[in-house]
DNA sequence: TCATCTAACACTTTTGAACAGG
DNA sequence: ACCTGTTCAAAAGTGTTAGATG
């Protein structure tokens, strides 16, 4: 983790804000929750980090950063869960987000070096349970978890890098284990959060500095639950997520072979007098099968099926006649068993195949091509214990290589099942889901790509929509507030969002009914809705210019109170239980913090957002009070969780001094940032023994090593598979 | 009793080492 | 010796499900 000794508004800034926003808030239920993680550790805090922030040392490259762009690239398969209600399953052992974060950027210095990290947001303060096919809030949102970062694997990572190729996340993993100690973003199970990326500047993985750019894509927001909770969304990840390839219709673990299995274990020993109805059923299967090439692969199936029966059974079917040799193994019980165990066969199913290439070819390329497909005839070993039955057969098999079999299979029997939805992050983003409710989020962009560009050259606010790529393009805050629908969940205790539309941000991350005073200076009205539950914040320890807009604000050079003149009214929500409505998915940009100048105690860090730049907001329902019942915060009020600290569960690492790990850059570097720390190294790249920073890749291993795959590509260190977390509030990870 | 969580399960994809060939 | 491509087994990632938990 940063602590606030290497960047003290670092997590803890915002977050002791936000946390303060959580208290100073008219107490709903669950509000107790919250503040006794402040209140504990208040008190606690080191005084310096009480200080408001000094003026900012000086402005960074602000031509470079202001252009800092960011379009998520797979947006149209977020927008179709967002349209349902994304669920995230969490373990304890690590989840894997599903749509995978994927962006791209641009706008970067190529020169420079930039870290990427990734969070979440808690979106609001509420606990939600799945009722009648809605989430309702069901309660207060439980204490706050350990603020972790998930570092991408890359950083550090030249501009030119980064924008040379997708930047996936898709390694970060979801946890709801309090005591992780993989280093894992913990998060609490039925809550709302809203995943953010980090662009930062650095020198190297331990000195960052220069400006930061925080993105996010509202229609990313998920709810977590650890067993999915909406049909809709297990069978959108079925169809989307190639490891649930084998739950679909035509997979090995589908509902039906799964029966199947489930009947044969209850039918053991082996009951010949099934065979004849599955051999019924086989015979469907070639029936339906209408083209040449679906012929073709069922033959071949067909055959690998009889193959692998005889070689199991060949005493017992070879005298079979061709018909019956070749269905009934496939169906007796341990045969059917020796067949199905073998993925690499194909199994020809009543309701097809392949029902969802563009997804298995574009988002992972290499399913088409290393996904498990016929074996050959010459290699396979039952076809070796060649009986007639294989002699009959293997003409096709002969005459059918193996990327003929899986393009074919392909495009040929797709459009024999057009109803079967194609869900891939490539697929466009009008593709239907007849099984599921039109996306709310309308009108969509065709490729889904949403973009937050942080500010620069006092562009427009709202210039920063692509306006293909928003639903609500330039469109002003107020508008979109009043036009929007209720976000992305549900809002329907007693009625639908349709019956009961619910004026909410398009961010949906708040429901305030009165004015709001943004919490980041400068920012964009447009801009002020994402954060609008914030009222009268300001800012604590906020260097100058070190935060403003994602959105065209120029950097300031101090900081101010909040001045945006973001008020809106956002008239309440009369129902007693929000609940979400899957619906409006516009892209707020997040707010970017740029050229923060990390100092020992009193900047901004980077991660100062984290968690509260998006003040979490209490569903319309609940939010029955009014502006006033949030009092200003108090800059004074930061702390950390004291109840982390010590005594804890996670034990403190502090990261030693040692010099950079990565080369000089290059000398050539014109970046502004390049030669203000040359200039001001001090500043922007304080000692490293001020920076207990924590990284959470391997909790227990010196710092170096978790950092080590960091720098493989310059240095050859092994990788982690999954990347690099970092604990932001200064707590031990385990 | 109910909602929620956990772990085992079967399946699929990914990953990386081993190997062969140029 | 180096590079590239292939193969294969292990690891990891899925949703499902039954049982446990509070």
């Amino acid at each position: 983790m940063l602590s606030v000794e290497m960047y003290p508004s670092l997590a803890l800034g915002h977050q002791r804000v936000g946390d303060c926003y959580y208290r100073e808030r008219e107490p709903p239920a669950h509000m107790p929750l919250y503040p006794s993680s402040y209140d504990m550790a208040a008190g606690a805090m080191p005084s310096h980090l009480l200080a408001p922030p000094p003026a900012p040392s000086k402005p960074t490259c602000k031509g470079q950063q202001d252009s800092v762009k960011m379009e998520l690239e797979n947006g149209s398969l977020w927008k179709h869960f967002c349209s349902v209600g994304t669920e995230m399953i969490i373990t304890k052992k690590g989840r894997r987000m599903f749509p995978q974060l994927r962006v791209k950027l641009s706008g970067l210095n190529p020169a420079l070096r930039y870290i990427l990290l990734l969070d979440m947001v808690a979106v609001d303060t509420s606990r939600y349970r799945f009722q009648g096919d809605t989430w309702q809030v069901v309660g207060g949102a439980e204490a706050r978890l350990p603020d972790r970062v998930f570092i991408h694997p890359d950083s550090p990572a030249t501009g030119a890098h980064w924008q040379s190729r997708s930047i996936s996340f898709h390694r970060a993993k979801l946890t709801n284990n309090t005591l992780d100690t993989q280093g894992y973003i913990i998060l609490h199970s039925l809550h709302r959060y809203q995943p953010r990326v980090h662009v930062i500047e650095a020198r190297d993985v331990l000195r960052w500095g220069g400006g930061q750019h925080s993105f996010i894509f509202p229609e990313t927001q998920f709810l977590t639950v650890t067993a999915y909770q909406n049909n809709k969304i297990t069978e959108l990840k079925i169809q989307s997520n190639p490891f649930a390839k084998g739950f679909r219709e035509d997979g090995m673990n589908s509902k039906r072979q799964r029966d199947v299995r489930q009947k044969r274990k209850l039918n053991e020993p082996l009951d010949i007098g099934e065979l004849p109805l599955d051999i019924g059923n086989v015979t469907q299967i070639s029936l339906q099968l209408v083209d040449s090439s679906s012929i073709l692969q069922s033959l071949i199936a067909m055959e690998m099926s009889v193959t692998m029966s005889l070689s199991t059974y060949n005493g017992t079917y070879l005298a079979t006649p061709l018909e019956s040799s070749s269905f009934a193994p496939a169906t007796h019980p341990q045969s059917s068993s020796s067949y199905r165990s073998d993925p690499s066969i194909p199994q020809p199913s009543p309701t097809s195949t392949f029902n969802y290439p563009s997804m298995a070819t574009t988002d992972y390329p290499s399913i088409l091509s290393s996904s498990p497909t016929l074996p050959s005839s010459t290699t396979s070993p039952s076809l070796k214990q060649t009986s007639c039955t294989y002699t009959t057969l293997s003409i096709s098999t002969s005459s059918s290589p193996k990327p003929l079999l899986s393009s074919t299979s392909f495009h040929s029997i797709l459009p024999s099942n057009p109803q079967q939805g194609l869900l891939s992050p490539h697929t466009p983003t009008n593709t239907s889901f007849p099984s599921l409710p039109p996306p709310s989020c309308q009108p969509i962009q065709q490729n889904g790509a949403l973009q937050a560009v942080p500010n620069s050259n006092q562009t427009p606010p709202l210039s920063v929509f692509n306006p293909t790529a928003y639903p609500y393009p330039n469109l002003p805050l107020s508008n979109v507030i009043q036009t929007t629908p209720p976000s992305l969940f549900n809002l329907s205790s007693h009625s639908t969002s349709q019956s009961h539309p619910v004026p909410s941000l398009p961010y949906s991350l708040s429901s305030h009914s009165t004015p709001l005073s943004y919490p980041f200076p400068s920012l964009p009205s447009s801009l002020s809705s994402c954060s609008s539950s914030v009222q009268n914040w300001t800012l604590p320890n906020v260097s100058s210019g070190s935060v403003h807009s994602a959105v065209s604000i120029p950097i300031p050079t101090q900081i101010q109170a909040p001045s945006v003149a973001s008020s809106f009214t956002h008239p309440p929500s009369s129902l007693p239980n929000p609940v979400y409505q899957p619906s409006s998915c516009s892209a707020i940009p997040s707010v970017s913090v740029a050229s923060f100048q990390p100092s020992a105690s009193s900047h901004i860090s980077p991660f100062s957002l984290t968690n509260h730049s998006l003040p979490p907001t209490t569903c319309p329902q609940n939010q029955t009070t009014t502006p006033s019942s949030y009092p200003p915060i108090a800059p004074t009020e930061i702390g950390s969780f004291s109840q982390f600290n010590s005594g804890a569960p996670y034990l403190p690492e502090m990261v030693l001094h040692h010099p950079s790990l990565l080369p000089p850059l290059d000398p050539s570097l014109s970046s502004c940032v390049s030669s203000s720390s040359s200039t001001t190294p001090p500043t922007l790249y304080p000692p490293f023994s001020s920076y207990p920073l924590r990284l959470c890749q391997d909790p227990r291993s010196s710092f170096p090593i978790p950092l080590r795959h960091m720098y493989r590509q310059h240095q050859h260190g092994h990788s982690h598979p999954q990347g690099s977390y970092l604990d932001m509030s200064g707590r031990a990870v385990f």
